[in-house]
DNA sequence: GTGTAAATGACAGCATGCTGGCATTGTAGC
DNA sequence: GCTACAATGCCAGCATGCTGTCATTTACAC
């Protein structure tokens, strides 16, 4: 950890430090994890800001990003608490999330079959041509961002990080 | 993608869905970066949570948690930008937090010799403690979700996070 | 069928983090 | 020394996400 403090540049205040603190007994694979676990928080501030940065020309953030990326990817429709469980999130996060969208015609609300309060969304035509224009501009971001980085590491890392959310999902 | 809704379960919409989009000409790396993605955010909330699990009883939160695993391992102490800059937040926001846990008694803020105006955030005894209690709660929870992982994975999933932080980070 | 537990909608309140704006202090070039 | 730019403190407003609560609907065991 010492290390991702250090490789922080432009740090005056933490010059004379940084060499002090007795780590041992640091078994590689805590330090290694409690790393992982800072560097996740920042790749998601990154990737949050990214997105936002990404879809703003689309009348997206990326909040709604996460959203219309879930409801283009089934046909049938979802429930508002069937997006959060997908995203991992709380209904009323999301529902806050749709009641937009659906205030901006992005989304609409139809009658569930299966459920007489809780209605499916659905993109409205609106919401597809805005999806089509995200994925113009996220297809080149994600191939740009894996052109240099060899595919077995992207699956060794994807599988990893979905062990940890299988064990902390529980 | 589609796995990705797919593989989280009792979603009963999407039941007649996930097969029929024609996901041809998806570059493996592309869709595996995407994956990525959402999982990344999903692994986050999961840790803000199991860290505001974790530290509740020791008078933190997972903010704070990030804050003071920063200023315990800095001694000579940090400003409050210098925080920011190694959290990669905005310094706002670490203001805020720090604010709060100088009036709990976790932290000081002491004369910056370097600058006038922007004092040096210190532990006070009663965070320093607070951190080892911290350590006592972390460092299990550490080795615990480590033990059947591979140090190799590990690794190799640390690089790639940084890889693309360093990428996004510019 | 009935009753209980789970799921859902709706609302409120709170925590975290961001940006923008403005005044003040430091830094560096001249 | 002066000036221009950067860094910092402080304030306000906003977006996102969480929990808690309550009423209603649905699902399921009996």
């Amino acid at each position: 950890m010492d290390a991702l403090v250090a490789r922080v540049g432009s740090i005056r205040a933490s010059k004379s430090a940084a060499g002090g603190s007795p780590s041992s007994a640091h078994s590689p694979k805590r330090m290694l994890f409690l790393d992982l676990v800072l560097s996740v928080f920042r790749l998601n501030g990154l990737l949050v800001a990214e997105g936002d940065a990404m879809t703003e020309d689309l009348g997206l953030t990326s909040a709604r990003w996460k959203v219309i990326g879930v409801v283009a990817l089934s046909t049938a429709g979802l429930t508002v608490p069937g997006i959060a469980r997908v995203l991992g999130q709380s209904r009323q996060a999301v529902q806050r999330i749709t009641d937009v969208m659906a205030q901006d015609g992005l989304i609409t609300y139809q009658p569930n079959p299966k459920h007489k309060r809780s209605v499916l969304v659905l993109l409205t035509d609106e919401g597809k041509s805005a999806y089509h224009a995200l994925r113009e501009v996220q297809d080149p971001w994600a191939i740009r961002n894996t052109e240099d980085i060899p595919v077995e590491d992207l699956e060794t890392a994807l599988r990893l990080v979905r062990r940890l959310i299988q064990r902390l999902d529980k």
